[in-house]
DNA sequence: AACTATATTAAAATCGATTTTAATGGTAAA
DNA sequence: TTTACCATTAAAATCGATTTTAATATAGTT
C-alpha cells in the first residue's frame, strides 16, 4: 500500500516531525548532483524523461523538477521544448571558473578576516578542519554522503574561510563556484589514468597560517596561488 | 482541438522554424516573475499551486515548473513537503543586496574597463543606452515586455557597464542582484505614496563620462555612490 | 537532383486524477 | 489544564496517460 520506502514509523509517534523525510524530487535530485559532479554523466549527454524515470523508478514530475534545479546548479542545461542535457564543460569554461573564483574569494577572504564578529570561533574551526583534512586519505571517488571523506571536509574548509562577508549571495556564489570547479577535477580524474594528486596539504596549512596572523594581502595572494596551482592540473581536452 | 493559443500557423510552412512558440511552462514563468519584481505578490504569501492552476488555466507541472525555476531567482523560496512562498523582504536583506552589489559591481566595472577588445563599440554602445534614458520618462508601473520603458533601458544600461569581464557567471549574478534590488524598489512604491523618483539622469551621465575617460578608480567610487544614493530612499519597514 | 510536402516516429510537455503528507480540530485520558 | 491520540481537511507531491512538438524518413513534384 505504501508508495514510498521512507514511510513514517507509526511508533515514532510526535517524535517524527523532527525526523526529515525528503520528497522524491528531493532524492533524485541529490542523486543525479552525484552523478553530475562526480563525472559519471559525461558533458553534452542527452537527459531523457522516460529514461531517468526507469533508472529512479518515479514519474515524470520529481525528474523534471530535479532537472529544473539542476539549471540553477550549472550542471544541466535545457532547451525549450527540446528537453534536457547535460551541462557542456570546456577549457575556456574551466578558465572563467577559475578566474571567477579568485575575484570572488579575494574579496570574501578579506571581508571574512575584517569581520570581527565571533572571530576566535571561526580561527578555531579552521583549525579543526585544517586538523582533520591533513589526517583524511584522499580518494578518488567522489562520496558527498560520507561526511569524513577528504572531499566533504576540503569544501567545508574552504568555505569557511570565505564564510563571514555576510552575504548569502557571496557564500551561494562561493559554493557554486567550488562545486563547479569539483567537476572538472573529477571529470579529469575519469580521463586520465595517471592523474597525479597534488600535494594540498602544505598549502592548507600555510593559508591557515596567514589567516590566523591576521595578514590579509598575503592570504589573498596565497589563496589565489592555491586555485592557480590546481588549475596547472586540469586540462580539459586531451 | 488545439489545447494552445500559440499553435503554430500552417501557413508559415518551412518559415515556422525560425518562430519561437513558448512552453506554458516559459509563458508562466515570465508572468511569474512580473508579478514578483513588481511587488504585485507581497513578500511571505504562499503559492498555492491549486490557485495558481485556476489563475494561469494550467496543469500541476508548468506551476510547479516555474515555482522552481523562480528559486533560483531568489523570488521564490520552498520548504519540501510544505510548498512554494514568496521570498520575504526585510531590511537586513536589502543591505545584504547593496553590500554584494557594491563588491561584484565594482570587479566587474573594473574588469569591463580593463578589456580592451571591442571597447570603442562599448562606449557606442553605453553612450547610446545612456542618451535614450535620459529621453525616456520614468513610469511607477513595471513593463518589462515594454522595450523602450524606462526600467529596461536602465537595466541595459548598468548590465552593460559591467559586461566585459569575460565572466557569464559575473553577469548572471550581476543581472541576479539587479533584479533583487528593482524588487525592494517597487515593493517601495506600492507601499508608500510619496515615493519621490530620484534625478539619477546626472549620476548616470557623470559615471558615464568617467568610463570614457578612462579612470577606472573614479569610475567605481561614482558607481558605488549611485547605489548607495539610491538606497537612502529605500526603508522596508514603516 | 533538389526542393516541398506529407507521414512516421520519438521525445518533450502537459493534463487530471490519485496518493501522500502536513496542519487543524476535537475528544478523551492523565 | 495539559497532553496524547484520532479524525478531518487542505494542500503538496506524485503518477500514468494523453497531447503536442521536433526530428526523421518517405514520397512526390518541378
Amino acid at each position: 500500500m505504501n508508495k514510498t520506502i521512507n514511510k513514517k514509523n507509526d511508533n515514532l509517534k510526535n517524535l517524527s516531525k523532527e525526523v526529515f523525510y525528503p520528497s522524491a524530487t528531493y532524492k533524485v535530485y541529490n542523486e543525479l548532483k552525484k552523478s553530475l559532479l562526480s563525472g559519471e554523466l559525461t558533458p553534452g549527454k542527452k537527459l531523457k524523461i522516460d529514461d531517468l524515470k526507469k533508472q529512479y523508478k518515479t514519474g515524470t514530475n520529481p525528474i523534471r523538477e530535479s532537472l529544473t534545479l539542476l539549471i540553477a546548479d550549472n550542471l544541466v542545461t535545457k532547451i525549450d521544448q527540446k528537453g534536457f542535457k547535460v551541462s557542456e564543460a570546456t577549457q575556456e569554461k574551466f578558465n572563467e571558473i577559475l578566474r571567477t573564483r579568485i575575484w570572488i574569494e579575494s574579496i570574501a577572504l578579506e571581508e571574512s578576516m575584517k569581520n570581527k564578529k565571533n572571530r576566535d570561533q571561526w580561527e578555531e574551526e579552521l583549525i579543526v578542519l585544517n586538523h582533520r583534512l591533513q589526517k583524511t586519505e584522499r580518494s578518488t571517488i567522489y562520496e558527498p554522503e560520507n561526511q569524513n571523506s577528504w572531499e566533504v571536509i576540503h569544501k567545508k574548509f574552504h568555505l569557511k574561510l570565505t564564510s563571514r562577508s555576510n552575504s548569502d549571495f557571496i557564500n551561494k556564489f562561493c559554493e557554486l563556484l567550488y562545486d563547479q570547479n569539483m567537476r572538472y577535477r573529477y571529470l579529469i580524474i575519469k580521463n586520465k589514468k595517471n592523474y597525479k594528486k597534488r600535494k594540498v596539504a602544505v598549502e592548507h596549512q600555510e593559508i591557515l597560517n596567514m589567516v590566523l596572523k591576521g595578514n590579509i594581502e598575503k592570504s589573498k595572494v596565497l589563496l589565489i596561488k592555491h586555485y592557480e596551482n590546481t588549475s596547472n592540473f586540469i586540462t580539459v581536452n586531451n
